[in-house]
DNA sequence: GCAATACTTGCATGATGACGCAAGTAACCA
DNA sequence: TGGTTACTTGCGTCATCATGCAAGTATTGC
């Protein structure tokens, strides 16, 4: 297990009154809560093929990989292309043999930007949710 | 932003031969990596009220939520339901008003659990995947 | 060359889901 | 009590997608 330590460098933004006025701000968060990235996600075989290369630690082939799921092999294909096109598989033909590798560092970075994202704005208001819309920030009373 | 300070405690797990064995092997990515949330975020309407949510930093109603976004009414509070049964939202009803806010501090939390459950397993062999199945770990030459 | 291997692509099908409309329910107000 | 507000639910429709089968392509070994 990792051991987090968090440090909040910027204030946090100051929150819109409204959220029609929230949808206009540009965040960070527009960008990192991408829906085709966790559409990849969204489907149990795909996961579960994912997370199978994640724990095997090496690069597999699709043969390889077809053998851990009941699914035809033309399916596990088809998955596995499309996990790498959207980054989170790293794709190398050799041959006939296509490899895939998972993409941890790259993923767990990603994953950790969001996080990053989300807290950015977590805390620009009351986290009691009193209704004060943030106007008083930290100092407000109902925290 | 944030400044991010990781530190491995565990040695990374041995990798297993064949992801046939990697499939058997009980994990933490296996329940962190979950279909059901990445599902909420893999629709792109979905993502937007999300962010909206985040962005405003308050709770609001369906009514106000619905004012950022050219679906339907209806739409949107299936929508924001469907969040809050993830567990992405806080759902508080307060008379006839539905009101709905981000939990970005649990949100944050499992993105940076399934952070590091993933890097629990990178490395467990040759990041260049030289092939050699993670026999070698770190002192493997090919790194 | 020929066959086997490894993967890709086309196509049909069934399931899921996003959407809008309309009707229903519950709370609030006059 | 009757109307308005705020949300929920049911239903039909259309689009997307996961799946399996079959055919195709490309590479390798004999």
């Amino acid at each position: 297990m990792m051991t987090q330590v968090t440090k909040r460098s910027n204030p946090a933004p100051k929150a819109p009154r409204s959220p029609k006025q929230a949808a206009r701000r540009r965040a960070a968060v527009d960008k990192l809560l991408d829906p085709d990235l966790f559409k990849a996600f969204a489907d149990p075989t795909r996961v579960k093929l994912l997370t199978c290369l994640i724990k095997c630690g090496r690069r597999c082939s699709v043969t390889e990989v077809a053998e851990c799921c009941s699914v035809d092999f033309s399916v596990v294909a088809r998955h596995l292309a499309l996990l790498a096109g959207v980054g989170a598989l790293e794709a190398t033909k050799e041959g006939r043999t296509m490899w895939y590798a998972p993409r941890c560092n790259d993923l767990s970075h990603r994953l950790r930007a969001l996080a990053d994202a989300i807290d950015e704005w977590c805390g620009s208001a009351c986290e009691q949710n009193c209704g004060c819309e943030g106007e008083h920030g930290d100092s407000c009373g109902c925290a």
